[in-house]
RNA sequence: GGCCCCGUCGUCUAGCCUGGUCCAGGACACUGGAUUUUCAUUCCAGCAACACGGGUUCAAAUCCCGUCGGGGUCACCA
């Protein structure tokens, strides 16, 4: 009787009989946060007593999501399929003291189960999110628990597991409010305490039901491929059905734990929402360190840019701003890359003079003469002072009264070669005078070879 | 259909327990505008909700009842 001293233990036990999806997770989580905030023991169970649907790749794709969300439990995960000898001992006492029989079947697959023998009570217990919650047992009968001495079905086991592994608190999916009176009345026959139940909403697709496979992208782990980062993730997911009491949205894992409440969870079921996971995930790229993110960078940019004869590092970090401002996702930097955005800071781009006319003019000549302008305005400004408030400052008078986008455009162009890019001043800067220069020459050069009518 | 859960902007939500400060706040999305041309940022503004009906009360998003709506679950799956 040392209630106040006991250690608070939870549990996942997700059953390993498809992709590991984003409810599974979500409920992972919870049960981490919850755990971590509480200092105590968060623990994993395999629920693989369906041998026949249970694949051990799903148990160790759902084991490669936990980790790369950093979701860690605290010791070996208990896997129910080696552990048929403890479910049979406690199945023999409940038929031993009539809680359970075996029951000789006419329909079914087989001429016996095992069958709880139930009273038909009225159980009532607390939810930790919901308040309490009544049932009349009458109308589950005497509901199946076994398939066989060796064969134990899902209720059962989680009871014993429950009890065996002494799990205080159990928080799960709303989807098993109507399987906790059944696992009582077994916790009841077999003298397990009660544990402390918490049904969290559920995740919903787009059409307000439970989210399943049919509704698209719900694996876990095909979010780390199209570039989420976990922190993002895990704070996209608590905020489904979880908030802090105020406007928060950004959270770091750590963060996550010191605030996590389960007062704090929401009753009503969630839709997943693609483009606020979206935001969030900019939100935590936004935060990363620079060398963090200069990892990412190195990490996703093509092979092919890599090969390139001037590529080097020190560019590369010089446009981490650049990058970062563009980046959503860790994929995008690998299509910024593929889509030509990246090449031209490492190379002259090549591209038709035709590129470089502004598109109120009409003549290239006039991009000529104010490519021409800012060179000679360039070539006053000293190496070490080299930066986009000098260019910028040099020449917005200029560009102000011939029309800004009559001169920048065909700067910005010149030095990029692509209709999009950052603005000249910041391309000016990375690339340095002497390649700027460089650039410009090439641009009235390319105007004089390809004539300037268009 | 039985049982159970839930019901605030399109979406995620604050507020509800401890009625008045809420003609309801924030965020995403959307629309419009601004900043230094293009892309991307950033900033500002706008749009938009208490499911409905009764009741209690001086006063209800907040309390009570009912209706409607949505979801979950009803396996020898978990």
């Amino acid at each position: 009787m040392n209630d106040s001293k006991k250690q608070i233990k939870t549990r996942f036990a997700p059953s390993p009989t498809g992709p590991f999806h984003v409810g599974g997770v979500r409920t992972a989580l919870f049960n981490f946060l919850f755990t971590r905030n509480v200092g105590g023991e968060f623990l994993l169970r395999v629920e693989d007593t369906d041998t026949e649907r249970s694949l051990k790749k799903y148990e160790d794709e759902m084991k490669e999501a936990l980790e790369w969300l950093n979701i860690e439990y605290d010791s070996a995960p208990v896997r129910q399929s080696e552990r048929t000898k403890l479910y049979s001992d406690y199945l023999q006492k409940l038929i031993d003291s009539g809680h359970a029989y075996i029951s000789k079947e006419e329909e079914g697959e087989r001429d016996e189960v095992i069958r709880f023998k139930n009273s038909g009570k009225v159980v009532k217990f607390q939810d930790e999110i919901r308040g309490e919650i009544e049932f009349d047992t009458t109308e589950l009968g005497d509901f199946v628990i076994a398939k066989s001495i060796e064969e134990p079905l899902y209720h059962l086991a989680v009871v014993i597991d429950d009890h065996e592994m002494g799990i205080t608190h159990v928080i799960r999916g709303e989807d098993h409010i109507s399987n906790t009176p059944r696992q009582i009345l077994i916790q009841e026959a077999i003298g397990a305490e009660r544990p402390i139940y918490a049904h969290i909403p559920l995740i919903l697709g787009a059409d307000k039901s439970k989210l399943s496979k049919r509704h698209g992208a719900t694996a876990v782990l095909q979010y780390r491929e199209e570039g989420y980062l976990p922190e993002a993730f895990n704070n996209y997911l608590a905020l489904l059905g979880w908030n802090p009491g105020d406007d928060r949205e950004i959270f770091t894992l750590e963060e996550l734990i010191s605030e996590f409440s389960l007062s704090g969870v929401q009753k009503g079921g969630a839709i997943f929402n693609q483009e606020k996971l979206l935001w969030v995930n900019r939100q935590h790229i936004l935060n990363l360190s620079d060398h963090d993110f200069f990892h990412h960078v190195e990490e996703n940019i093509p092979a092919d840019l890599k090969k390139l004869p001037n590529y080097n590092t020190k560019m590369l970090k010089k446009i981490l701003p650049l990058i970062r401002e563009r980046t959503e996702k860790i994929t995008d930097i690998t299509k910024m890359g593929d889509e030509g955005e990246l090449e031209y800071y490492f190379e002259q781009p090549g591209y038709f003079a035709k590129g470089l006319l502004w598109r109120d003019d009409e003549d290239l000549e006039i991009s000529k003469k104010h490519l021409k302008h800012a060179q000679e305005t360039f070539e006053e400004i000293d190496e070490e002072s080299w930066n986009r408030d000098m260019t910028k400052g040099m020449i917005w008078e200029y560009a102000t009264e011939q029309g800004r986008g009559s001169v920048l455009w065909p700067l910005r162009y010149a030095l990029s070669g692509m209709d999009r890019s950052p603005d000249p001043f910041e391309l000016a800067e990375v690339l340095g005078k002497e390649e700027t220069l460089s650039r410009i020459d090439v641009a009235i050069d390319r105007i004089e070879e390809e004539g300037s009518g268009i």
